[in-house]
Formats: structure tokens, C-alpha cells, sequence
DNA sequence: CTTTGTGCAAATTCTTTGCACCAAA
DNA sequence: TTTGGTGCAAAGAATTTGCACAAAG
């Protein structure tokens, strides 16, 4: 895909292999995943591929805003390519994380930010999913 | 304080030395503390205190309702003993950790959650606070 | 006694760092 | 060349686990 490349270049990333590889799995995974998932997943056809690399790329990725850290797993920390304002569900069961768009930004409504300067938000939601929950289970 | 041990009680916790003296701690530093941060003021006044017990017994406090853990700095798990329903903030700068509760309960307000089970809800904010943020600087 | 809690030490896991090698401009 | 990217191996940090001892009922 070129265009990967081309936005990888809009981000101000420069696009070699590996970052393309790691873009294009984000984007096509849209499952948060972990480093070791993504690793795991390029590693056959790309032997090469380091867990530094995802590391490094990753927190390229999240630097220009191509990425973001998604924080809502005890166990290790995941990414999303969708960079646009949205929040986490995390089913308690199978560990999917699901996005919710929201119908509108609820995030500043607040009286109490008043002085706070809020660069960054994430909502984070767990309990079962559509599959997991038994009261939907018909 | 006696008011620790039966509030532990209640929540079906049996009121330990050690446990008393972390949900104390908790209690009066609302700072969300991490396991190390408690650790540390707890182990002068109380010598044998091994960071295994303050895991465990932030761990069965969480499992009984008398603290949440809070996920939102990237470095190590904080805890709140502050069980009732409101978001953190994060100051980027100096790294404290502000309480804000919502004027309402804005969490379950979408659509999408529908088959969804919710049964934990985080918001996480990060920026600069009053303290640090220079537009609030005079 | 018997059960539960505590705490040391070792093990695990995730992530970062130091450094050498490679590749592109 | 010179700069930036990659990847190995080692280090680091946070947390968990196994097990023995202590405390409480």
C-alpha cells in the first residue's frame, strides 16, 4: 500500500519498511495490539524485525500523533492507528477492546477544569462485550 | 483510628495491622500513591512491612470495593481510596494527580454501549495543572 | 491444631538502554 | 561521509509467585 507511505510522510515519518509494516498492521488490526502481538504478527515475513523497532516506531508513531497509547489493559500497553477522538471498552472476559464513538465531546464539560490545561484524555470502559454477556446471549 | 477497622469490616476485610495502616495511609493521602510511594512512608514506622503485603492487600482492597486502581501514569499503577465515581487528572509537569468529579454521570451516555456490560468506568485526563500551567501564572 | 496473613527471595514480564552495524542521502 | 534507522543483548523496573514462618481463632 502507498498509502501508507504517504501518510507516514504527512506525520513527518519518514517510511522505511518496518514503519510501514507496523502502520499497516495497526490500521488493518484494529484490535489494539500489543507490541508482542504486532511483533509476532510481522515477524514471519519480515525475520528480521526487532521488538526494539516496534518499541521505537511505536513511540514514533505516538509522537506525530499517527498513534495512540491505549492504557486500559493491566498487563501491557496497547495502540490504536485511529487517532481521533473515541473511547476504550475492554471486555472483562475475551479481553477485546472495542472503540465507542461518542456522541459528542463529553470529556471538558466539567466546572472543575477551570486552571487544568488538558492536553490529553482517555475514557476507559470494561465489563463484557456483545458475545461475552450472558443477557445477550439468545 | 478506629473508624479504619470497621470501615474494612464492612467491606468484609479483616483489619490487619498492616491493612489498616494502608487504607490510612490511603485515607488521609489522597496524592494516589503508588505501591512503592506507600511503602516507603509505611516502612519507618513499621519495619517488617514487605512491599509483597502492600500488593496483596491493595489487590484485596480493590477486590472488595475499598480502593480503585488508577492506570493513569504510564510508569507504575497508582490507588485511590476514594471509591466513589470520578475521573483523574494528570499534571504532565509535576506529575500530581487531581480528583475531578463530574457534575453528572456522563460515562454510560452513548448509543454504541448497548449489548455491553459496563461495569468499570475511568476517565483519565493529562495536561498541566493550575500549578504549573503559565497561562494561570500571574 | 488449623486457617489465614505476612514477608523474604527468586522468578517473570514488560520496557528501556547501550552499542554496533546498515542504509540512505 | 554523515545522519538516521535497526536490532541484538543486557539492564532496569514493576509486579507476581513459591514457600516458610508467624499470628489469630
Amino acid at each position: 500500500m502507498q498509502k501508507i507511505q504517504h501518510y507516514l510522510t504527512e506525520k513527518g515519518i519518514k517510511p522505511s519498511p518496518q514503519r510501514v509494516a507496523i502502520m499497516e498492521y495497526l490500521s488493518v488490526h484494529k484490535t489494539h495490539p500489543s507490541v508482542d502481538e504486532i511483533y509476532g504478527a510481522l515477524h514471519s515475513s519480515m525475520p528480521t524485525l526487532s521488538r526494539t523497532t516496534v518499541y521505537n516506531t511505536l513511540k514514533l508513531f505516538i509522537e506525530h500523533g499517527a498513534a495512540i497509547p491505549v492504557g486500559i489493559d493491566d498487563r501491557n500497553l496497547r495502540f490504536d492507528g485511529d487517532t481521533s477522538p473515541h473511547a476504550h471498552f475492554m471486555c472483562k472476559k475475551c479481553g477485546a477492546i472495542l472503540d465507542l464513538y461518542l456522541k459528542e465531546n463529553v470529556f471538558f464539560d466539567y466546572e472543575q477544569t477551570g486552571a487544568l490545561a488538558v492536553t490529553e484524555a482517555a475514557l476507559y470502559l470494561k465489563g463484557l462485550c456483545g458475545k461475552c454477556n450472558p443477557q445477550t446471549k439468545e
